[in-house]
DNA sequence: TTAACGTCAAAAT
DNA sequence: TTGACGTTAA
């Protein structure tokens, strides 16, 4: 998901790359969760009838080779929570995937082995277990992975923000609302994709991002829409460009709108304001300091008040228990 | 011109 | 299920 068409606007300054010419004798982190579910694709029958399989684990490992052979180090970063949404999408898709299971059952026991798998790979859920699988196989050939406390998205931010890492293997768009320097996306077996670096933001064609600060390209992804808020009817993310590009900041596009006349529901402003507290302000471990922390410091940045908040904004914003792993007492 | 909408293909073997 | 792409509607 992520912010909608960002990538495409970004088409002019995404640059072919391969890892090992890109991150070669560098520290990077992967976002784990999309080679989890790429891994299960190859063996989502297994998975769902839960019969013994390792080959998610082979792919994981495979892609985790291919940087090694690359003299890239890795960081694998899984997700803590159990993934986004609300209680009841999460509710609903248990249902989806089990009616994808109960098709699949039917065709496969009709004798339709292809019919059965298209159904097999809708009913695959990816369990805390086969996270816990990958990651002890890793570790037993030497790679490292941390589970972040709440989102990997946040966590690896962190990472790169404070020069643990050079930058970050990812298929979430979310990443370079971030501000992280270097992402690289759509990651292929044999280690090429794309890169995107934040400080080509202004050489963009078609979009100018000219004179648009971090804080300034921030707010124009939330207002196009992200995971934490839709965006109001009619604007993506050209609207939302442009609108930051005349006013700024949030809070004079919202001033303006209201002036316009434009409709913005009642509790518009403070989704939106809890939506960047999210984004800037995120739970995430601190290797250094063996801690949780903010993703950036509020201190000196927000009120104190906010800052006492926001255990309760940000905890609210995703909905997740936190497994044991991420506990950092555990 | 831009966003909304619908269709299509890829994911891994 | 998601992202990419072409078409349609405002």
């Amino acid at each position: 998901m992520g912010i909608a068409s960002l990538l495409p606007t970004l088409k002019s300054i995404s640059r072919h790359a391969h890892v090992g010419e890109t991150y070669a004798g560098q520290v990077v982190c992967v976002d784990a969760y999309v080679w989890l579910h790429r891994g299960a694709y190859a063996c989502s029958r297994e998975l769902c009838e839960g019969l013994p399989t390792r080959k998610h684990v082979e792919y994981f490992l495979n892609r985790a080779r291919t940087l090694k052979r690359a003299n890239v180090r890795a960081i694998y970063v899984f997700d803590g929570g159990r993934l986004p949404g609300k209680a009841n999408e999460e509710a609903q898709r248990r249902r989806n995937r089990s009616e994808a299971l109960a098709k699949a059952k039917a065709h496969a026991r009709q004798g339709n082995a292809s019919a059965a798998n298209d159904f097999y790979v809708r009913a695959v859920d990816i369990t805390p277990e086969m996270a816990r699988e990958v990651i002890e196989a890793l570790a037993r050939e030497g790679f490292e992975s941390l589970t972040a406390p709440y989102e990997a998205d946040a966590q690896m931010a962190y990472l790169v923000k404070n020069g643990f890492v050079a930058g970050v293997i990812t298929e979430d768009s979310d990443l370079i609302a971030h501000g992280c320097r270097s992402v690289f996306t759509k990651m292929a077996g044999d280690g090429s994709g794309i890169e995107i670096r934040f400080e080509e933001l202004g050489r963009n064609r078609g979009l100018s991002f000219v004179g648009f600060t971090p804080d300034m390209f921030l707010e124009m992804c939330v207002l196009s829409g992200c995971d934490y808020l839709p965006s109001l009817n009619g604007v993506g993310v050209k609207k939302a460009h442009s609108l930051i590009r005349r006013f700024k900041t949030y809070n004079k596009v919202l001033r303006h709108m209201k002036f316009e006349g434009i409709a913005v529901p009642k509790d518009y402003e403070s989704r939106f304001v809890d939506a960047l507290l999210t984004f800037k302000y995120s739970w995430v471990y601190c290797p250094q300091r063996r801690e949780i922390v903010n993703l950036n410091d509020p201190v000196g940045v927000l009120d104190q008040s906010l800052i006492d908040d926001l255990p309760r904004l940000i905890a609210h914003s995703r909905v997740g228990a936190i497994d044991e792993r991420a506990d950092p007492k555990a």
